[in-house]
DNA sequence: TAGATTGTTAATCGATTAACAATC
DNA sequence: TAGATTGTTAATCGATTAACAATC
């Protein structure tokens, strides 16, 4: 696996591959070729191509790719096997229900804790974690290490909370906040989720036309 | 406002633009020139001008851009004065919350109606509006002419159920199955949300260094 | 007027597509 | 071997950046 830098456009098209890959295995599918798979994830071949030779040849000339050999490769690039720990922030609608219905496990994370400024919620329990306060984020921190956390927290305490985790050594979030994080050290690791643009750009596209 | 046809990643960026002005104004902020703008956001000052452009001129030389008209006109062109009627089907943890906290109404759309297929939900109250069941979905369809429905629904009953919504009028899709919509019809838009991708990619970065 | 900053054109950069020789 | 399909280079396309004249 040669290595080479993948720019960002094809990294973010790895967890897309991961998934069709995933679908075809399911379908007992052994190979694939680049023209066959991009049509049905509506790409072209070439950039199929392009995009695997990213991480080494993994094709076979005449044959085409294995299915399972390749999603191998880019499940282990995607590091699914890793467990990355974190932990979520808020457990409000949006905080609990990420917590019960995305599958950290099987993307290389775990979640290992949940808080809530509410005391009323320290204790009950949400996916088979229990809510605990504010208070005890400090030592839970020192104790676990977690290395990045969740944020579903009303966008005015994003970027304080922010800064005091990486203060307590975290270095990536995962923002669902209406705020963009802008933390000033460049190793840590932002990704914003803005579900209300998301829902914007749907809006835009259904009246343009 | 000139009418050219915006290029995606533009339209992309304008419900960024939207929200950046929306805080400038909250701050009481009159005018920000493209430097200051793009300093806060982390862009480039071209590009937003570039950008900018796309829907007129509308700075000025010497001065800059007011922060109420820009975003007013941004605004107006993602269309957050409409009511873009909307559906959402699958009262699970993530329809409920999103349904509780996604606000549709600073965004151009009502959400008019949530639907699930487990009958002991039916008659429940989610974001002040009963859960109904499938069953009568058709004639709330043909009744109240829902433009999209939100899709929070497992994997393998996306694609058939939004064919049937198609038929049965529906012309956009903001999906959070983890399964990419394919339709045919190049009039349907279909905004697919995949959060587990969005989490592998922040894991990926993570390990990456 | 002088200073600032836009609107806009031209230059650069990077990503996608096309083409084809290599090879299974 | 012939057919298929990759790996890879070159061509194209589009988006971003730079530059500067226009103008408030």
């Amino acid at each position: 696996m040669s290595k080479e830098v993948i720019s960002t456009p094809v990294i973010r098209r790895l967890p897309r591959y991961y998934r069709f890959l995933g679908e075809l295995e399911r379908e007992q599918v052994e190979r694939i070729s680049s023209r066959e798979l991009a049509q049905r994830m509506g790409l072209s071949a070439s950039q199929i191509r392009q995009d695997f030779n990213c991480f080494g040849g993994f094709g076979q000339q005449g044959y085409g790719y294995h299915v399972k050999a390749l999603r191998e490769v880019i499940g282990e690039i995607l590091g699914v096997s890793g467990r990355t720990p974190m932990i979520l922030i808020g457990a409000g609608n949006l905080g609990k229900a990420i917590a019960a219905h995305v599958d950290f496990h099987k993307r290389g994370c775990e979640l290992i804790g949940i808080f809530d400024s509410n005391p009323l919620l320290a204790g009950t329990m949400t996916a088979s974690l229990p809510i605990m306060p504010m208070e005890t984020l400090d030592s839970f921190c020192q104790q676990h290490k977690p290395q990045a956390a969740v944020l579903c927290i009303p966008k005015d305490a994003a970027q304080q909370l922010a800064e005091k985790l990486v203060s307590l050594g975290l270095i990536g979030f995962w923002n669902f906040s209406h705020f963009d994080l802008r933390i000033s050290n460049p190793d840590i690791i932002v990704e914003n989720v803005h579900l209300g643009d998301s829902l914007m750009t749907l809006a835009y596209c259904l009246h343009d036309k």
